[in-house]
DNA sequence: AATAAGTATGCAACTAGTTGCATATAAAGA
DNA sequence: TCTTTATATGCAACTAGTTGCATACTTATT
């Protein structure tokens, strides 16, 4: 399980309290493993009580929030992570089993269904585009400076995100294709 | 969730005992809804109590095998089911978090841990061609009359999992370049 | 006759993720 | 002053999936 480690990615970038953390996080890793507020309390406090991150109380403040920061543990516990191989993930996309009992059972009307899922993947393809756009393509243009190895690989990962998107909407036209030529 | 419904659709292609719907499973629906023999047990003794599937042991013999057939109430289920909406899966893949946490910390070795899954998508698209060239390519140029609905839509699932392994395989590629030119 | 391999079933404990709810403070506006 | 909205934290119960182990019968091999 990997969200402790992705937590403290987001952590190293920017120490902050768990409920920035939970916005940052769904705008970002959160594309690629997503986890609700509740799950990110959790992860913190079992993290804080392994010594991988500490959190502080601003001093004299009423509120509750607290500031959370990667410890030195915590990053030699995240460079020992990153090193263990893993294998790819499977698929579990439950409409493919939909279909296939479409398939099995006669024509069920999922046309509707796959419009809608043809709209969700389009959207989120835009808004990936739209983060392409800002925090790339705009940016090393502005300073080709920025372009470093580490920008460049965020881009990469942004652009499996938008391939994996686009790919679905692809299918999904395919689909819908085959099933209204009756 | 959709793990009985998915053992219903493979249920009704053919009625089997617990173990053949394992073997056939993994070869089949289970590439997109991979389950162990622990679950579909486990799936198979909750749909009998569902009224979903019954089971009967061989007439006479001593064996513990049983073999499962859908009912019509578990017909009726699995319509029901296909007919509701259902959001698209997140990617979930923690590579990338890996990948993440070398751009933020710095280069940490993760060349053959993408030259290892690059080999492991690779594999994946040659089972994947195989089956395609098997079941469907030479079926149909055998006897164009088998191209059915059915097959094509079961041939159309199959090429969602062959594009899936394969861009997953390319981004592989990208990467491994990226982090080679040093 | 003994052993190994394959077929067949299943429990129990664990890990991870989801859902629903509950609480508390601060700031802004009616 | 009261209500709403945003910030901020967290518990408890549930659902789903994984891992490790245990059992039992059949068939093939030595």
């Amino acid at each position: 399980m990997s969200l402790p480690h992705a937590l403290m990615v987001s952590l190293i970038e920017k120490s902050c309290s768990g409920y920035d953390l939970a916005q940052r996080f769904s705008k970002s890793i959160g594309f690629f493993w997503p986890a609700s507020h509740q799950q990110i309390y959790r992860e913190l406090a079992k993290m804080e009580a392994k010594g991988w991150v500490k959190s502080e109380a601003e001093a004299g403040s009423k509120t509750r929030k607290r500031t959370y920061q990667v410890l030195d543990a915590g990053q030699e516990e995240l460079k020992r992570w990153v090193a263990e191989p893993s294998d790819p993930v499977h698929i579990r996309e439950e409409f493919v089993v939909r279909l296939r009992a479409d398939a099995a059972i006669g024509p069920l009307g999922l046309e509707a269904e796959l419009l809608r899922r043809a709209q969700l993947y389009e959207q989120k393809v835009k808004v990936f585009r739209a983060i392409e756009q800002r925090d790339f393509i705009d940016k090393v243009k502005q300073d080709p400076s920025k372009n470093t190895r580490s920008l460049k690989i965020q881009h990469l990962i942004l652009k499996a995100g938008i391939a994996y998107e686009e790919n679905w909407l692809q299918w999904c036209k395919d689909v819908s294709a085959l099933l209204s030529e009756d």
